[in-house]
DNA sequence: TGATTGAACTCCTCTAGACGACTAGCTAAC
DNA sequence: GTTAGCTAGTCGTCTAGAGGAGTTCAATCA
């Protein structure tokens, strides 16, 4: 049985934290293994003899680490450590995404990951102002915006939204739920855009309730954002990629280019 | 003055997310400026007819998001945008790097910031099974460990921890605090370890209560870890160093290699 | 056998109140 | 003029209860 020990009144460490310290050891210590049920409310509530508001917050604390899940009905389990996910080389990377695909989707085949796509959506709107910002684009010009939703091993990791400008999908199935071999950057360079450079802003944060839904994670669980930008070798911004993944790690090796 | 509305009792969704709902909205509608404040619990108390806790567990949830800080004493208040801070392109990254300064810092001296350090702290220790694994060290083999914190404007943006195997930094400042020009990587090439290549592992997650008060945040507030490993040119690691830092945004440039 | 019911367990949400601690601004005493 | 203390307003924590809803499993009924 767990040696939950108990919790001085006289600290000042408000009761909540404590017992949300002593929870967070045992689970750091492996006491508590990933997938374990950590005691019920009324077991804590009984041990500390603290009042049911009290027992939640120190296991709210928890939840908002992102250490334990919460299962209405069932209990509260200890969460499994995310699988690392490997990016590799940029170089790697680089061609990868030449073809189309998200590097981490790319490493996660690469890494004997089965994944998948599901939820594209393909539609033609007009810019928002954002957009035609990022795109260079005057106000209200039309994009093609092409969403999608990956999953690895069936369960969805990451959600990407392109916007093309309409002028370079034009005449091409960049529109198209299928876009040929290639993917959307064959087809932009068959359109005489050939690309040149890319950047990508990498950030963290907590999800929003919708990435929360689409990504079916709990709140606590924070977010790794790309926002990457396509370049032609004039300059141009040929497409930008809102990517929302899991913030699971990823690994980046440079190259120390000889002296 | 702001326009509250009111909470839909017969609505599934129960009144507490509805009121953060309310809140969320008017945040990102821009009626609640950055740095602006939300009306204070009383107020909203009085305003849904609901009790305190209600208000709060809506107001948490906007604190576990990140959209909101509560001050105490104060009042809550809508947080102001974290800055941009850019990494260059990899290039830039890996020269700084070698002068053995975090990419993150050197980009921020190069976007004009100022930076700094505090809290230098350099000891010589026994290996961790863990740091003696990534080193390729014998268990318990001494290491060398240099703590710092870096600064951007004052405000701690970064904590770092170097680990180099004592027999690598033997006969160098490595283990002083002040390394001389070049930095610890300069030393490590005095050593005979000429660098060919590093790793990083990128993850997002939530902070530990160390982490947060190292780098004065609140909860809620994700931080970015970076996992380093260099490598000299026989593919010996001479350095780890694990850093932390609060989960602003950076840039990656790739160029694509012409065909 | 198969479906239904019920009990026991779990976490979720809410109420109504209490006291404490921090902040800021005012006031009275020094 | 400065300082100490007061006070109103704020959020932080805790108590002691209530009913609700999802899960599981065993007992019951058709």
């Amino acid at each position: 049985m767990l040696d939950l020990g108990t919790i001085d009144r006289s600290n000042d460490r408000p009761p909540y934290r404590q017992i949300a310290d002593i929870l967070r050891a045992h689970i750091d210590h492996g006491r508590l293994a990933p997938g374990e049920q950590l005691p019920s409310e009324a077991t804590l509530i009984d041990h500390f003899g603290v009042a049911r508001m009290t027992v939640r917050e120190a296991i709210k604390e928890l939840r908002t680490e992102g250490l334990v899940v919460a299962q209405h009905g069932k209990g509260v389990f200890v969460r499994s450590a995310p699988p690392v996910r490997r990016l590799a080389s940029d170089r790697f990377a680089r061609r990868h995404r030449k073809e189309g695909k998200s590097a981490f989707i790319a490493e996660a085949e690469a890494s004997g990951h089965v994944p998948g796509v599901d939820q594209i959506r393909v539609t033609n709107e007009a810019a928002s102002p954002e957009v035609a910002e990022r795109l260079r684009l005057k106000p209200r010009e039309r994009v093609i915006v092409r969403s999608r939703r990956y999953l690895a091993d069936g369960r969805p990791v990451e959600t990407a939204t392109s916007y093309i400008p309409e002028a370079i999908a034009k005449g091409t199935p960049i529109a198209e739920v299928n876009t040929g071999p290639g993917g959307i950057y064959g087809r932009i360079e068959d359109a005489g855009h050939e690309l040149a450079r890319f950047t990508e802003e990498v950030s963290a944060r907590m999800p929003t309730p919708d990435e929360r839904k689409a990504l079916e994670i709990g709140a606590g669980i924070p977010v790794m954002t790309l926002v990457r930008t396509a370049y032609d070798t004039n300059g141009v911004p040929v497409e930008v990629c809102d990517t929302v993944k899991i913030a699971h790690s990823f690994v980046l090796e440079y190259d120390v280019p000889a002296q």
